[in-house]
DNA sequence: TATTGTTATACTCTATAACTATA
DNA sequence: TATAGTTATAGAGTATAACAATA
């Protein structure tokens, strides 16, 4: 598959090649498999979408959360995001090494650590947002924007 | 965090956890990071639902495709399912390990096997069923009837 | 040659337990 | 005693390559 077909294609191409004849009533019935498949296709077309920026979702949620919340503790991001403590560590390790983000003891509370993005880091993740941004509107383009503002409202009240 | 506990809260408690006081703005307005938030939230409670019947869903789902599709060739339900050939052999011998299912050679082409449901297997099926439609109910909870038929013609839709 | 199913393998994500240093 | 962060490890889920049997 090349990179130029993946703008040219809806994002649930990787749904449409499954077996016609197959019959899945149930599952169809089910809206968390039909979530599941929808965010699966969602992830892969993501994927496709950072490719060149070495950037995965995990890291792009980290970044865009030091963004918002300068300075903020690194167990914090962990549990804004959902990742675990155990987990985090190797990830800000990865992200310090790339020059991303920095990160400096608290000195009013020297077990935790304060982090802030470099220039770098503010540079990746604008980057990376803007092909979000396209992404997004690529996954949404069979819908409307009322019908997409539906489904926000309805995804946020579940 | 009992079991008890698990039917009386929403699905998504999983996400009610998370620090009320880190901003998420930008990822807040991902349609594809809600989606997948939720996808997570409904797959941690379905596995809460399933405590005490040994499967997981993948398996649950290759028996509901056999008994929708009696006879059916193994490669045909990975293909339906997005499973990989190479996953699906560890898979269907566990099942039919546990008895829940059969396989024997087509014999009009040699090469594949034709699978089927045993008694144990429409017996599983049907437990996990029931436990699957509570799930639903459950997890559906906060949309009024006419939300969750617009939520699901909107999922189709993307 | 192509396809069905199998085996081996590897990579990512996720989860748990034990450790350190600080509080 | 509890908390922030680290390390090691193990389990799922997923992906590719190589193979045997059959078409």
């Amino acid at each position: 598959m090349s990179v130029t077909s993946i703008a040219d294609k809806p994002v649930l191409q990787f749904l449409d090649d499954r077996s016609p004849n197959v019959r899945t009533e149930f599952l169809n019935s089910l809206a968390g498999y039909r979530l599941r498949q929808i965010s699966n296709a969602f992830m892969s077309d993501f994927a496709a979408a950072m490719v060149g920026t070495g950037m995965r979702p995990v890291q792009i949620s980290i970044l865009s959360v030091v963004e918002e919340n300068p300075g903020i503790r690194q167990g914090e991001i962990g549990r804004a995001l959902g990742v675990a403590r155990a987990n985090m560590a190797p990830l800000m390790a990865e992200l310090e090494g790339a020059k991303l983000l920095e990160r400096i003891t608290d000195e009013a509370d020297r077990r935790a650590v304060s982090v802030s993005l470099t220039k770098e880091g503010q540079a990746m993740l604008k980057n990376c947002k803007a092909r979000i941004t396209a992404h997004e509107r690529r996954a949404m383009d069979r819908l409307t924007e009322s019908e997409r503002k539906t489904l926000l409202r309805l995804l946020n009240k579940i």
